[in-house]
RNA sequence: GGCGACGUAGCUCAGCUGGUAAGAGUGUUCGACUCAUAAUCGAAAGGUCGUCGGUUCGAGCCCGACCGUCGCUACCA
């Protein structure tokens, strides 16, 4: 029975290199997820793009002397690249700088506001006189009223740690001319995030199957009590206003915008169609499922903003899980392209071919908790694990396949109780990792089919088809068959996880069709066969 | 400061609503095999489950305190 299920990715911030952290986190488990969905036969539709609003963005374009656009093109540039590498299925990559996501977007907002859940608000924000616009908070520096640091940005400061209020910086100065700023009234649009303090707080609790940490910290929030937040800046960089009610120069902020981009995507895939209205396959469709994959740090958007602002407007499906992953850390500490801290995903697939990154982010997804991984470590899980038990197994099966019965599948004799049992336990493996693959519980798959591998070499060590084939050729050739049949099972649950050496399997054994074992073909050819994966070569000081 | 998470074998991590003598992978040691990318398979060794106290017939799991690490703290998204 098909289901659609709605695979939502993290958007990724065009504000630099995304790391193997984000890969980790997001974007790979949300592509594992999908391959398998599709695998089942339901109807996945993936969607993602590129964030290009937000301060970042302006603060990195005014650092470089160039344009918000330049620098988003850039790194949007980057990111389709290395999707494309690394086998990342989307349905739609696209960004929330198209027309369809302001059009969506304003759609939002005007229902929104029609049902009473936007409103306007007079708040004094600082203003630089020099450079004639209001400053957002990072863009304020001064000296820390707290620990006297002299170059703390108005919403932190780096030093001490402690959250600021602009307003609050002894000496402040604007970061874009240097200048005094001043404070001065401006008004902005507010979301009413409190009206749903109670709605979104039974929904919560009524989830099931969320992990624990996702929860917890969503509830900690709502606990503290949800406060209404302005969704417009004073800013050019943004998605204008549908109603021009403030004036000029006034934008949506990021934070409001980026979110809906899973809505918008959704519209965009469907407009490229033949049915402009097959978005509502997954999001106005109560049977439909959707499943956000994101950080930790995202919770907060996509656990509590994001289900309000569909609350708000009305008639969407909520989020039916939000499998966040805490973090990918390197040598303790969080990865942060920006600090240096870890690999770019440059970094990785300048050193790694896809498939071994896939797998050794996978075999460490940080599901529960935060998992340390290295270079090294990535080698080694490589080396020791990938190749050593399942490249090698197909290479071994092939390589005997190939010179002991007339280089194709023949056709097996009777199988054996022990035969039985080892194909018996791939199928109940291959049963298994659908239920862990559906409950995002991606860690816990790939080692079932690890294991399934290992059982797969344990038979061969076993029966020693080898020496049998010298005595008594049809078992001997039977066993292979055996052994063949059994890799023909574990590939399949291998294939979400390692697309590209998987092609190469079906390349061999034939397509996967369904997410079961299938019968081998008799008579396929089986030529002379090269390795699945490469060794990695470590550098000495890596 | 507040909130949250984590602290389990050398390393990376699992341990469901507390209950058979604490698990996996990897590493180490020993053995088997030699079809296969010196790959594989088996066995063994290895842990006062951060510390102290409490609840309980029974706690790695619950409560409290403390130590340590990390994250978040609403204008980074």
């Amino acid at each position: 029975m098909s289901k659609p299920i709605l695979v939502a990715v993290a958007w990724p911030y065009a504000s630099g290199s995304r790391h193997v952290g984000h890969l980790g986190g997001a974007y790979l488990p949300a592509d594992v997820f999908a391959r398998f969905q599709r695998r089942i036969g339901n109807e996945v539709l993936m969607v993602s793009g590129s964030d290009v609003h937000g301060t970042p963005i302006t603060v990195r374009a005014d650092e470089e002397g160039v344009t918000p656009q330049d620098i988003v093109d850039r790194y949007h540039n980057e990111f389709v690249r290395q999707w494309e590498e690394l086998g990342i299925s989307w349905d739609l990559y696209t960004s929330t700088g198209t027309a369809n996501h302001a059009a969506v977007t304003q759609d939002m907002f005007m229902k929104q506001l029609e049902n009473g859940h936007i409103d306007r608000r007079i708040s004094e924000q600082f203003y630089d006189p020099q450079a004639q616009r209001f400053l957002p908070d990072r863009y304020v520096e001064g000296t820390c009223p707290n620990c006297g640091y002299t170059d703390a940005r108005g919403d932190q400061c780096d030093n001490c740690g402690r959250t600021l209020d602009p307003i609050d910086l002894i000496n402040p100065r604007s970061k874009l001319s240097g200048a005094t700023p001043e404070p001065r009234e401006t008004e902005h649009f507010y979301f009413k995030l409190s009206d749903f303090q109670t709605e979104l707080e039974t929904w919560l609790k009524s989830r099931k199957g969320w992990r624990n940490h996702v929860l917890n910290f969503a509830l900690g929030w709502i606990e503290e009590g949800l406060h209404d937040r302005a969704i417009t800046r004073d800013i050019e960089w943004g998605i204008d206003l549908p109603v021009d009610d403030l004036g000029e120069g006034k934008r949506i902020y990021v934070w409001y915008d980026a979110v809906i981009g899973y809505l918008s995507a959704s519209k965009e895939w469907a407009a490229g169609t033949d049915d402009p209205d097959r978005w509502k396959h997954w999001w106005e469709n109560p049977e439909a499922e959707s499943y956000y994959f994101v950080g930790k740090d995202n919770i907060p958007f996509h656990a509590i903003f994001w289900p309000a602002q569909l609350m708000a407007y009305g008639g969407l499906n909520l989020p039916t899980n939000v499998p966040a992953n805490q973090y990918v850390t390197f040598k303790g500490g969080k990865a942060s392209a920006s600090r240096g801290i870890g690999l770019t995903i440059q970094d990785a697939l300048d050193q790694f071919e896809p498939d071994a990154i896939r797998y050794a982010l996978a075999a460490a997804f940080p599901e529960q908790s935060d998992t340390e991984i290295s270079v090294a470590e990535i080698a080694r899980r490589v080396n020791e694990e990938l190749v050593a038990t399942w490249g090698n197994l197909v290479n071994r099966v092939l390589s005997m396949t190939n010179k002991s019965c007339d280089a194709q599948i023949l056709e097996p004799g009777p199988y054996s109780d022990e035969d039985q049992a080892l194909l018996d336990l791939v199928d109940a493996a291959i049963v298994d990792a659908a239920a862990q693959i559906s409950a995002v519980e991606l860690r816990a798959a790939l080692r079932r089919a690890m294991s399934s591998a290992q059982a797969v070499n344990a038979y061969l060590n076993a029966t020693e088809p080898w020496k049998v084939i010298k005595v008594d050729q049809e078992r001997g050739r039977t066993m292979l068959h055996v052994a063949l049949s059994a890799i023909n099972g574990v590939r399949v649950m291998f294939d979400p996880f390692l697309p590209f050496t998987s092609a190469k399997i079906s390349d061999i054994l034939g397509p996967i069709e369904g997410w079961h074992r299938a019968p081998l073909v008799i008579g396929t050819p089986i030529a002379k066969p090269t390795p699945l994966f490469a060794k990695v070569e470590l550098e000495a000081d890596a």
